[in-house]
Formats: C-alpha cells, structure tokens, sequence
DNA sequence: AAGAATTGTCACGCAACCGTCACATCGCGG
DNA sequence: CCGCGATGTGACGGTTGCGTGACAATTCTT
C-alpha cells in the first residue's frame, strides 16, 4: 500500500514540457510525484508504487490511454486507484464512442490547476469511502464512530477528538498494551515531535470523563510499558 | 455485511470485463450489488430479489436491453426500480426511445465511474421517498420530498434549494457525523471547487430557519468531525 | 429592467482544545 | 524506611475549529 499518508499520484503523459509542469504544480499541492511517459511505464509505475491516483493523457504513442486505462483497471493496484483521464479533445463526437474507460473522471483541455487539484482531491475522497466502522464495546462502554459518540451506562460522554481517537485506539483491541509510542503513532499521526507525556496527559483526562458518572476505572497502567483497556 | 438498508443495484451486461468493472467501483461506493448477463437472468434477478436501481447495457444478446426494460417495468418489482440505461450512443433519438419504454434514466459511454455514481445516487433519491411514499421525520421535524416541504411542529419552514438538499441529507441517516467534505459530495454535486467553509455557513442558515420558531438545536456539531442530526 | 432571493467567500471573535511544564504521588528495589 | 524513576494531574499560554454578520455575485421573480 501507500507508503506514507500523503497520496501519491501518478503522472502518465508523453509531452515532457506537460509532464514537468503537472508535477510541479501538484508538488505544491502537497502531492507526492510519480511519472511515466508512456503506457508501458505506467504499467510499470502502477505495478511496484501503486498509486493512489493517475493522470492519464489520452493521447500516448504506443498504447492509447484508452488502453493502457483498461490494462491498469485489470490490475489488483489498479482498480485501488482513481484514474483521472485527461482529455485535449471537448467534443463529444471526437471521444471514442462504445468503449468503456473504467476511468474514476475525467477533465477537458484547458483546464485550471485549481480545479485539477480540486479534481484529485475529490476523487482522493471518494476513493476512501466513509470506513463503515461497526461500534466498539468494552464492558459498559461504547463507542460508534458512526455517529462518533461515546456512551457508559447509556450516559452520553462528551470527548474532545484526541481522547476519542485515543478511547477508539485502546477498545479497538481490548487487553493489549500500548506503548506511547505507539498511541502516539496511532492517535496522533506523524507528529512525532510530541513528548511522551502528552499521552499520559490525555490518558488522564480520558479517564476523568469516563469515571465522571461513576464506574471502575476501565484503562489500566502498565508501569515501564503503557496503557491497555479492559 | 449486506445490511438490509444499503440500495441493491443490479447491473446488467452480457460482457464480463464490464461486470466486473461496475461491480467493484459501485461496491467501493457502498451498495449492493448483483449481476446479470442477459434479459432473462435480468428478469428473474429482479422478481426475486427487487433491486433499487437497475443499470441496463443497450446491447444484450438475445432480447435487447430496449426490450429487457419494458418487460421489467411491466413487473411489480421493476416498476419500484429506477432503470437507468448504459448506451454507447448518444444520439437524442435512442435517448428517447430510452425514456419512453419506462428508463428513469439514460447515461451514455463514455461515462466516468464519477458520474455514473452520482447517477445511481440522484435516482435512489429521487425513487425512494415516492416508492415508499415517506416523508423524513427526525424528532419533531418533517421533511417531505414530494411536496418539498419542511415542518417543524406542524409550522411550515422556509428552506433554499441548498439548505433543503443538506437537511435532506442529515436526515436521511439520523445520528451519523457527515464529514464537510462528504456532504459538499452529497449536497453540492460535481461543483468541487467549493470551500468546506461554505458547509458551515449553510448550516448555520438551516439553524438560523429550524430555530426560529423555537425548539432545542437538532443539529449536532462535531468537533473535529463534522455534523450530525438529532 | 428592477427588485428579491439565494449563494459562496471572507473576516472577526469566542470557546474549546491542545501540548507542555511543574509539582505531587506512586511503585518498586534496596 | 529511603531513594529514584515512572506516573498522575492542575494550571497555563497558544492554537484551532467553529459560529456569524457582512458583502458581492448570481439567479430568480415580477
């Protein structure tokens, strides 16, 4: 899969000059940057990187996009990604008519960089749909992070969305030990010039929420190793 | 898994590549689904198991999908299904005959997987409040599609066109947290270059009208997360 | 054509939330 | 019983997310 959490989105078009700018402008869109020139690479590119969106051009020596879409769609990374093809031609009598591209959208020449940026964001999203997550229960709490509430005893809880996170992180998997670390990594993302502390901190104030209407203490403190629910 | 709550879709295509395409991508996008190769397997798919929406292929062998539509709206269960037809031709006279023989829609190749979605989902809006004949109801709000008229204690609101789709959206599942960005998807359509920004300020002006003729806040704002009704 | 209604964006302000620190307390080995 | 490192926790400054009034652009009505 995606090796970091920022998307990877690959290039395919033979114009260099096209090629290089596209890069350049979803670079700075905060975008990690792949390339190919023609279908054969970005067979290639989509085989070993697996990205999680492509630009395909529609007009590629060799290979049509047309046909290099339908190759990559017919692959196990392929149909994980959003194929945006990118089309210089308007008319709708100039597309190739009875044919299926499999393409997730597509955008006419000319267009903006905003709204091809708009566009790769919005199928980014699309792509992951709504993790259609069942409620986590540990004895008599509950969390659904459908309607993300938090009840014990049919109370509701109020949490801030750290500790939800973090409440989530630790009923996932009842019993297990969590470094810091760990929680960090797994509640905070990769912001890892956090101290160490903070986890205890939030660990404490998630604890004064949950015994707030009474009850044991369900979060248990493995000193020299971490924290763990049940 | 398959909740009894999530649209079945059943596509219909004699090729299996397409299939096999449509199924995944409209899996990805959290329905249901279900499969047919021609009209007669088509027939009995929907006698048995009565579809929400059904995507018809134009060409099929044996009886064409022209034919296949009639017959399934002249079914009890097809005429609760919205037919939305796939055709490799655009020409304005096949569209036509389309809607004559009873399709509720007409999408034509090539289409993006983005599009096609959007499709599906504009009919199960549109089919399934007149099909089940219900008007939303959350607490002591009434939505009805039909008249397009929102009550509140019996007092009649005044909603936009805008307000009402996003009021129409949080009541459709009452209780889940709609992400900003997944209700400018649901709401706002295809106009992706929209700031999530906006989401706020709507609901701020769907509040402004549900709390003018008193009556606790029924919107639920979450933190971090986005909103929620009831 | 003019007025009304609706829409998307922005700027400002407040409240909630966050991360860190300092100090209190605890647990465990000697 | 002592000492030391690990953990609990109240307080605090800084940041961020969200509510909202204002406004220009656009569309709908009349």
């Amino acid at each position: 899969m995606a090796d970091a959490d920022t998307p990877l989105v690959l290039i395919v078009d033979d114009e260099a000059a096209q090629l290089a700018l596209l890069s350049y402008n979803l670079k700075a869109a905060g975008f990690r940057i792949s390339t190919a020139k023609d279908g054969d690479e970005a067979l290639l590119a989509v085989a070993e990187q697996g990205p999680d969106v492509i630009l395909l051009d529609w007009m590629l020596p060799r290979l049509s996009g047309l046909e290099v879409c339908r190759q990559i769609k017919s692959t196990a990374a392929g149909r994980d990604a959003a194929v945006i093809m990118v089309s210089a031609r308007s008319e709708e009598a100039d597309r190739v008519r009875g044919l299926e591209t499999g393409a997730d959208d597509y955008i006419v020449k000319p267009y903006s960089v905003a709204e091809l940026i708009a566009r790769v964001r919005a199928n980014l999203r699309r792509l992951r749909p709504t993790a259609a997550g069942q409620a986590l229960e540990v004895g008599d709490i509950r969390l659904d992070p459908d309607t993300h509430r938090v009840t014990r005893q049919g109370q509701v809880l109020h949490l801030g969305p750290t500790e939800f996170r973090l409440l989530g992180a630790l009923m996932e998997r009842p019993g297990k030990v969590w470094t810091r670390e760990a929680l960090l990594d797994r509640v905070w993302g990769r912001e890892i010039y956090i101290d160490t502390r903070t986890v205890d901190v939030h660990v404490g104030r998630l604890r004064k929420t949950l015994l707030s209407q009474g009850g044991e203490d369900p979060i248990r403190t493995v000193r020299g190793a971490g924290y763990a629910m049940g």
